[in-house]
DNA sequence: TCTGGGGTCCTAGTACCA
DNA sequence: TCTGTGGTACTAGGACCC
């Protein structure tokens, strides 16, 4: 395999590049705060149900991980700087890092946030650029200024490059001569690298690796293949595949048994449309009497309706779901007759849904809300004559832009769906900052400018007043009662004024 | 102290219709 | 009128991904 230092033989075209942002949410805070930098952060949701969205590398060498409960991650680091998500902050960096990549190339197929592929064949012509937003960073990165075509690591390090002038986040690339090589590479790649991985190099590779490296191996069928001894790709192949066909079933054990020999026909989907929209809420304690059940799904009802209006689409399809305190969980689904977005008829699918359902029974943890079978609103007025459009649907299904295709929905939260300042301090009534405040927020302060909030309680606020382009700050500590400390917008991405770490 | 949230895809069972 | 069959739509559950 091509590491920084090479690596491009090959017999089959090299044409699918990877592009992973590295521990996305921890870099991002990171840049946002001075003081933190290079010591473990780790990125949780609050609570004491939440889990670790991202663990940076200083953090990951105390053994903590994505989806690791928070408390047994404060266990393992109780010395690293735990901060809650800021979605929009994570929301302006991904656009501002991406805007480069699908600027120079039309088949970009995001994952989510922090992860693209790229088909190398879709490199638009200079005097095609993508339409972006005038003011956007991409702009004047239209075509990466390098000739790539004969040199796929090339391509990979004008990526990894493009991203890092941005924005001054690290990324890794792979490319390979399709998805799953790709990836492979650029997570052999990373942090912060650029590789390649020929046809010789993968074929090397994949036996060596365990069977979970494959996409499609989760939890459930590694114990299913390790049950019959298969524990690595080599042990795949050596097992058969009416073996595997057997273990994991037909469709998926074909699929697990083309990746093991390096057969990967999925397509870089960059014109995929959003399929569902909706909204769930593990609650702080399991619910047991019918008139909470009632209010809370009331509330995540509203929740998952507001975002299916931002999504400018209409369902026909209603989908409850509730999970009880043992873990098990039930789906109700409640369809219409026609696709909808008013609230009424869709409320009312929903509240049928959730009478089908056992809740509460023993106790509720979970509420979910769910649209499906989506149609766009512009379809649905096509289809219904020539009605005035304020008649028919609210202007902010119609004024909002329709979902990014393949966008991370845990990720998407942004100004406009922010109900909780705690979590996005973007509101423009700017809140005051309280003791229920989240530890990470932005804040700003009349005369002592604009900082982060490093916790809050007894009537005062720990404040660091720094950003990206600042020194380290010390903490200060503000009271509350005078209510001069506010909740801000997130500072937004621009180019770095230090080197790339490649470099120096 | 107890395992998130927002999605996609697949499978199996059932209902309905021609 | 009854039964069988095949296609389609819908529903519920589960695995997986990031």
């Amino acid at each position: 395999m091509g590491g920084d230092d090479g690596g491009r033989a090959g017999t089959e075209p090299l044409l699918v590049a990877h592009l992973d942002l590295d521990a996305f949410f921890a870099q991002v805070e990171e840049l946002a705060k001075p003081s933190i930098r290079g010591r473990p952060v780790v990125v949780a949701g609050r609570g004491g149900r939440g889990v670790i969205t991202t663990a940076n590398y200083p953090a990951r060498r105390f053994g903590v991980h994505s989806a690791m409960p928070s408390w047994q991650g404060r266990a393992l680091a109780p010395g690293a700087v735990w901060l809650a998500p800021r979605g929009t902050a994570y929301a302006q960096h991904s656009t501002a890092a991406l805007a480069p990549v699908k600027a120079t190339f039309s088949r970009v197929e995001q994952v989510a946030y922090d992860e693209v592929y790229v088909d190398l064949s879709s490199a638009r012509a200079p005097e095609e650029p993508a339409d972006l937003d005038p003011d956007g960073p991409g702009k004047e990165l239209a075509v990466l200024g390098v000739d790539w075509a004969g040199d796929p690591y090339a391509a990979a390090s004008a990526l990894r490059q493009a991203v890092w002038d941005a924005t001054g986040l690290t990324a890794s690339v792979g490319v390979a001569r399709h998805k799953l090589g790709a990836k492979l590479a650029s997570e052999s790649a990373k942090p912060a690298g650029a590789s390649v991985l020929d046809v010789a190099a993968e074929e090397l590779l994949l036996p060596t690796l365990g069977a979970d490296a494959l996409p499609g191996i989760g939890p459930v069928s590694a114990r299913k293949l390790a049950g019959a001894g298969i524990k690595t790709v080599a042990d795949i192949r050596a097992a058969g595949e009416p073996t595997v066909v057997g273990l994991l079933g037909q469709a998926h054990g074909t699929a697990m048994w083309d990746l093991a020999h390096g057969r990967d026909a999925r397509r870089v989907e960059y014109d995929r449309e959003r399929k569902s929209v909706g909204a769930e809420r593990t609650l702080p304690a399991d619910l047991r009497d019918l008139e909470s059940l009632r209010s809370t799904h009331a509330a995540v009802f509203s929740e998952a309706h507001r975002r299916l209006l931002r999504s400018g689409a209409a369902a026909r399809t209603v989908t409850v779901k509730v999970k009880y305190a043992d873990f098990t969980a039930e789906t109700r689904a409640a369809s219409l007759a026609s696709p909808t977005d008013e609230e009424a008829p869709l409320r009312a699918a929903a509240e049928h849904a959730l009478a089908a359902t056992s809740a509460p029974g023993t106790g509720v943890r979970l509420v979910g809300v769910a649209f499906s079978a989506l149609d766009t609103v512009a379809q649905l007025l096509l289809a219904l004559d020539e009605a005035p459009v304020a008649e028919l649907v609210p202007a902010a299904s119609v004024l909002q832009p329709a979902a990014t295709p393949g966008f991370h929905p845990a990720y998407a939260r942004d100004a406009s769906t922010a109900a909780d300042p705690r979590l996005d301090a973007v509101d423009d009534s700017a809140p005051l900052v309280t003791e229920q405040s989240a530890p990470g927020s932005d804040v700003e302060h009349p005369e002592l400018g604009r900082g982060w909030l490093v916790g809050a309680g007894h009537g005062v606020a720990s404040v660091r007043f720094e950003s990206s382009t600042t020194p380290p700050a010390r903490s200060v500590t503000v009271r509350l009662a005078e209510g001069r400390l506010r909740h801000c917008a997130p500072e937004p991405p621009h180019p770095p004024t230090v080197p790339a770490p490649w470099e120096a």
